[in-house]
DNA sequence: CTACCAGTGGAACGGATCGTTCCGGTCTGC
DNA sequence: GCAGACCGGAACGATCCGTTCCACTGGTAG
């Protein structure tokens, strides 16, 4: 019981716990996609059967919720290695920068309401919006913050950053990274010198939708 | 029997005839506030019984596809109207405006792909990209649009502000301009004096998103 | 070496949802 | 009057989905 033989490969309580990981990424691309997608959806991509989701989880709430709950603490994370920056706008447009890539906004506002939510995600909850409130001090007390923008403008801008979305993750990324610095141009004072970053989104690239969809 | 007549205006036909309206305009709400709403949502919003609907429309899609038309043909008779405008710049952002507000987006973009469209849907989506090209192509020549923006660039700032979504329709309407004035800020060379309309966002103003959901 | 059982795949079940059809009733226009 | 346009809404059948259940397998303890 104590130790496994090799952690490389074979062994059951080794296949199990890399279900516990093979699981959760799957879950997590399964639901970023959508939001409401069958817990059959997961199983598929992650090559497991249902019955490894169930030794798991008490439910498809029980998953959602942890799933949620991981989201903010990465939020929470991001926030507290940004403040560690020296340069006030630095840490905040970095730290929009990574809560974007990361897909958070996501994780947590849109999966919000599958489920109800435990005390500790209220607590956390709360501490995120005190962090991302310090990062925006810090970037209005360094005078490049428009004067008339207020915190809750990080909610639009989250929304519209998530609202990005086109087949290939990867491309989704690039894009939702120039719409972060359109919207980061347009909150700030000081007209900023760099390009619009990413491949500029191209004719019929947004076609997709008008395929018939499921 | 046991039914009052109780209407304001008399004639069957007259109340057929306020049907069509009041049946559309439900449709137009219900799918904008879910694209997959049930049919009998729409009925029920509408305050008819189902037969008056499938008396209308051959069936779902039919409805979803005349609602996606509509949408469709009022972005083309604002972006004409917008040529009108003899300032370029005005052209370009007021065009922008009367989209966001009349959500011209949800309409055509986020039903596209439940349903097969007409031939004539292909050819008007087509004369909407030439249109809204021509705008983009003024609003760059008069100089006021950072030369690294595209057109495309326009449906991600459509879909940002279709994005913004809280419960009341009208505050809704508010945020997606303030939205609007941000990414238009940030795709302008010139520092914009006009303050971020609206009342800014409000602490709390997005927590309904945390309330259980149907 | 062997018996056991943690861990698994996936079929089966029951409930919910939704598009569409159908029928009985009402009231208007003629 | 009365034919039929028009209506409300129950009923139906087709999915879809969360969860349970069961047979099976191979690592592991003793």
């Amino acid at each position: 019981m104590p130790n496994p033989p090799a952690k490389t490969l074979a062994g059951r309580r080794a296949q199990a716990a890399r279900n516990d990981e093979v699981i959760l990424e799957a879950a997590r691309a399964v639901f970023l996609d959508d939001p409401k997608a069958p817990i059959a959806a997961v199983a598929g991509r992650a090559g497991v059967g249902i019955s490894a989701l169930y030794r798991r989880y008490a439910g498809k709430e029980d998953l959602l919720r942890q799933l949620c709950h991981d989201g903010l603490r990465r939020y929470v994370a991001e926030a507290e290695a940004a403040l560690g920056e020296p340069d006030d706008w630095t840490a905040f447009s970095a730290f929009l920068a990574r809560v974007v890539d990361a897909d958070v906004h996501s994780l947590t506002v849109h999966l919000a309401g599958t489920f109800t939510p435990t005390e500790e995600m209220g607590r956390d909850a709360m501490r995120a919006g005190e962090l991302a409130a310090a990062l925006f001090e810090r970037a209005r007390a360094s005078g490049r913050l428009r004067p008339d923008a207020v915190v809750q403008d990080l909610g639009l801008l989250l929304e519209a950053c998530a609202a990005v979305r086109v087949p290939d993750p990867e491309r989704t990324g690039q894009l939702r990274r120039r719409q972060l610095a359109v919207l980061l141009a347009g909150l700030s004072t000081v007209p900023t010198a760099d390009p619009l970053p990413g491949p500029a989104p191209a004719a019929g690239e947004f076609d997709w939708r008008w395929r018939r969809r499921e």
